[in-house]
DNA sequence: GCGACACTACACCGTGCAGTGTAGAAGAGC
DNA sequence: GCTCTTCTACACTGCACGGTGTAGTGTCGC
């Protein structure tokens, strides 16, 4: 099938108002609430160009949800630069690094609005659960790091990718499960408190 | 307004014979997916007489979700009494528990189901969310058994809610990163590993 | 046999939405 | 000015679905 052959390559900033808004009301309804009119208003085109774009509404939908995770897995190297960076105190660090992740994870509401959305779509769009290998860009991350601070003997890390799932667990795992994965909000303090806590039993594991 | 007023008492097996059909398609398609026929055919009822019972697919939805999320509380009550009854290996016993629950999440795949639909729904049906407290009767039930194995010199356990929770994502997280909440096979073998790995790093937090 | 009730089968309405076709405005390049 | 491309505005089709109304078919108690 002539697959792309009659979509408009059309301009970048077109193209990137159109998944910005995808996002927003796909996150905002759900893929069957969300209506392409709607998503046409949002980006300020017209319906008839988002077809000419796209295709369609999976297409669509598919475009704006890797697009989005690829962005944040790149947002997250930075953040992982940022709190552990140069680690003298491992406990102070990693609970820069858990607050800071539990944080966009409840609040910026974008990294766990999509995840909300390919855990309830994940069914209908096989793609994108091969596509997107979970969180593995984010995950080996934060196990490099992990590692390194094994090297400089902070903490004892044997398998650092497991190590850095159960991190990513501890920290998020509590915050997701009372936040339904951004639906309702929390405040700063107790999203705090949780990472601590979160980091707090990771350090008693794995730490000297 | 007069709710219930003009619904019908029925028969209890055909009541539960629509919520089980309505909580399966629901599961399979979504709400927004899943149509009023769909759930009559599978249910073996005329769609007349799903509304006649339940008035419309809200209310109808929002009976399946609490009567299985109701019927899971229950049963977690048994599990907790297979695994954790009389403890004397804390280590085998904890990873009994961590490999059944892992199992129940991954595999019956109901548990899951209902926890990615409410995921999915919770902006679009705020009372699921505080009429299902979380998992606040699993939970509770949890800590009260670890609060016993600390007073019992077992482990090292100060606050038994926290460390409830905690031993949860621990054991299901990786599991449900691993298979989208139910929606990718696991094998048994890999649960297994997985929640093993869970429990260890909870040993290694709270043992003594 | 008879009335009351539960239920089905089916037709039907309104609506919302994916997707298409098209005419024309707005610009870009020549 | 002219043409070619991009895009919008808008009308329109087809369809699926929530919900209702109703006629008719059991079925149960008397």
């Amino acid at each position: 099938m002539p697959d792309t052959t009659a979509l408009r390559p059309g301009s970048p900033a077109k193209r990137a108002a159109i998944i910005r808004a995808a996002l927003e009301v796909f996150v905002r309804e759900g893929y069957a609430r969300a209506s392409v009119d709607a998503i046409a208003e949002a980006a300020g085109v017209s319906k008839r160009t988002i077809y000419d774009y796209y295709g369609g509404k999976e297409t669509l939908f598919l475009s704006a949800v890797r697009e989005t995770a690829a962005a944040q897995a790149a947002a997250f190297g930075g953040l992982l630069d940022r709190t552990l960076g140069e680690v003298t105190d491992v406990a102070a660090a990693l609970t820069a690094f858990g607050r800071a992740f539990a944080t966009e994870m409840a609040r910026s509401a974008e990294r766990a609005a999509v995840m909300r959305l390919v855990i309830a779509e994940a069914s209908h769009f096989p793609d994108l659960i091969h596509a997107e290998p979970r969180d593995r860009p984010v995950q080996s991350a934060l196990a490099a790091r992990l590692a390194e601070l094994g090297e400089q003997g902070l903490l004892e890390i044997d398998d650092p990718l497991e190590a850095a799932e159960f991190l990513g667990v501890l920290v998020t795992g509590p915050v997701n499960n009372r936040s339904w994965y951004g639906t309702v909000h929390l405040d700063q303090e107790e999203i705090d408190r949780l990472a601590a806590a979160g980091v707090r039993v990771f350090l008693r594991a794995y730490g000297r």
